[in-house]
DNA sequence: CCAGGGTGAGACATTCATGTCTCACTTGGT
DNA sequence: ACCAAGTGAGACATGAATGTCTCACCCTGG
């Protein structure tokens, strides 16, 4: 019981570091451990009783970032109703992560296979199942691997995240943008 | 004349390192710069002499990857015919730089305003040109900024250069896949 | 009031990439 | 055959971030 008590009060509330950290390496992905302590209001040397290592830190953001994925995709109930509605549903509830994920992409790709959490393919395998049941609902077209769609639509997100970082598109359109394109394309459309 | 003998017989050939470096770089961005020596076959003092220090190589990187990216918008002749066959030939003629692409383009990230290279807003400029008088001519839509549509643009590139890169996309998909989720979209229409 | 655990600050050693320099060697030109 | 230029290899110094450790301080609980 002791432990709540700790953990709230005198007790660096690692959780919270965390988000800051991410926060702070989304920004500028080269922090240092200092400015990452600094960002945090802690001391350096209490980053370290936290996070054994700059690598343990990461591992970490990857931890919460694909928790919060996982609940992210639990929120937007890819499996009921119609597929592309799925779709904006997701595109809404990963929209807070977007950061942190772009972070966690370009991370993950120096890792080059060392040791890739697995949490990423059940991630991969939720959506790439949503669009396979489009494909067979005759919602998406067949034509496109659902491989594909799936990585098109992280790095549309990851675009969306910059974009509306540096101004070129407003944070309020950011759902629209993403959503349109990606289910609708850019050529103008006789529906709709 | 005594320059064009040295430069191909004894004297390393500048622009085969910048390739060789765009190559390693583009799959692994951390590398040093002795792994950039070696994998251009050439001692490390020999690669300072060329480039002053590794933001110098990074630099001519850049410009090399903007000439490469400028010449394929020449190419794709982005102002003849229908909007949507331009941006069609724009991804073939851009397929071969999408590797060094994406690596300048998490590499400038970093660079942080510090004095970005004036060669991207040229280019910018240009896609979204084609874009804004596609949508002037009715075949895009008005309700997504060309702003957006080259954004994302890029950034579809990069998810099609990485897809393939780990074997998610076949080689021989990679301009049909960006073409058609970017201009068609993943939903399935009537038309076509 | 006292004891203990957690913290911040700073000193310190270590590691690693970078940048500089020297030197012997090879190659091409004269 | 000689000379000059460019090169590779290696030694060396530098700087930066990391990781470890100590120590005084403060807060909380007893």
């Amino acid at each position: 019981m002791s432990h709540l008590v700790y953990d709230r009060l005198m007790v660096v509330d690692r959780n919270q570091v965390l988000r800051s950290a991410a926060a702070l390496l989304s920004r500028k992905a080269t922090a240092t451990m200092d400015e990452v302590a600094r960002a945090a209001g802690i001391g350096r040397a209490t980053l370290h009783r936290q996070f054994a290592g700059r690598d343990a830190l990461v591992r970490a953001l990857e931890a919460l970032g694909l928790e919060e994925l996982e609940q992210a995709h639990d929120r937007a109930r890819l499996d009921e109703g119609p597929e592309d509605e799925a779709v904006r549903r997701l595109i809404a509830e990963v929209e807070p992560v977007a950061p942190l994920l772009s972070f966690l992409v370009t991370e993950n790709q120096l890792f080059e296979g060392d040791e890739r959490n697995e949490g990423w393919e059940r991630i991969d395998a939720r959506i790439v199942a949503l669009f396979r049941r489009g494909q067979e609902n005759g919602v998406f077209r067949i034509d496109l691997t659902p491989a594909w769609l799936s990585e098109a639509f992280y790095g549309l997100i990851g675009s969306g995240a910059w974009a509306v970082h540096d101004g070129r598109v407003a944070a309020k359109d950011f759902q629209y943008m993403i959503a349109e394109l990606l289910l609708g394309g850019a050529r103008r459309s006789v529906e709709k």
